[in-house]
DNA sequence: CTGCGACCTGAAGCTCACTTCAACTCAAGG
DNA sequence: CCTTGAGTTGAAGTGAGCTTCAGGTCGCAG
């Protein structure tokens, strides 16, 4: 029907704020044409750039790093159903992994926090390294944890 | 040994920043007593309460929903631990709820763009009820999905 | 009692992921 | 040709979750 779509047509059909969009592009997450008036003109497989975009987010991705997977992308050529499979391969085993993490969070509270020893010891529940999702925004300078021993109580 | 800990040494034991510490004061998810300069001390049993929110924003709650979770705990004596076991079998429905929703996202994006159809048809897992963890920070007034329909490419 | 590190406060700064605004231009229908 | 809605930009604002800073105080060892 249209070869390409504008902004406001890619957002009603992804359900991402024209705004949004915008701002992926200035971040290299999508791509669009333009008009000779200037105007944005979106190839239809952006819709999936956006798809992977917002899937992507809601595992708990940053923007930063969806871009660097975004990359992986051919750019001389237009993603085969292939080029995203292999994509979508790497992010199933970041679901796996933190469906695994999830996993070990729940069994752990209920080992620990029902028997009261709830107090970051060995509990595996406050390891940093295991990184779960989630982690806010915010400056995050401060990292270092010096002495960190566990309490008894 | 000690009856009540400075906010370094809960720092240090809980590997949070004291910036930190007191920033959760402020919102009124821990307590402090005051000495009589006016320093914090920290009963023991603040330790568990900092492990909770801990581990909680792991889970990717916000520090307001941990707030409202904790002050279901009985704020007139110490909560025992059943207090504890209480709120976090109700934290473990959460976690089963976001496993549950990570599954079905790991087998739709297998069975969604494996086929090259990742264009948030009806593929659920575009779907925005199932409003997952990590939902980023940041403005989110501009919600409403207008006529949001699916793409076929 | 003097020094020094740990602590105090309020205000400002920072990152992320956006939105909102103002002032302007484009594009298509009547 | 004119209007009207959709699009453009850059700059500034928002909210969460902190950190950093300046300027001052506490508390303990010597």
């Amino acid at each position: 029907m249209h070869e390409s779509l504008t902004i406001g047509q890619l957002s009603a059909r992804s359900g991402v704020a024209p705004s949004a969009l915008r701002y992926y592009e200035r971040l290299g997450l999508i791509r669009a044409e333009r008009t000779g008036g200037n105007q944005r003109r979106y190839a239809r497989t952006e819709l999936r750039r956006v798809a992977f975009v917002r899937i992507s987010q809601q595992v708990g991705v940053s923007l930063e790093e969806i871009r660097e997977a975004l990359d992986s992308l051919p750019s001389s050529r237009t993603p085969t159903p292939d080029d995203w499979a292999a994509l979508s391969r790497a992010w199933r085993d970041r679901l796996d992994e933190k469906i695994r993490l999830l996993g070990k969070l729940r069994d752990d509270l209920d080992g620990c926090i029902g028997c009261g020893c709830l107090s970051l010891q060995r509990c595996t529940l406050y390891n940093p390294e295991d990184a779960l999702a989630a982690e806010g925004p915010g400056a995050r300078l401060m990292l270092a944890r010096p002495g960190a021993d566990a309490a008894s109580d």
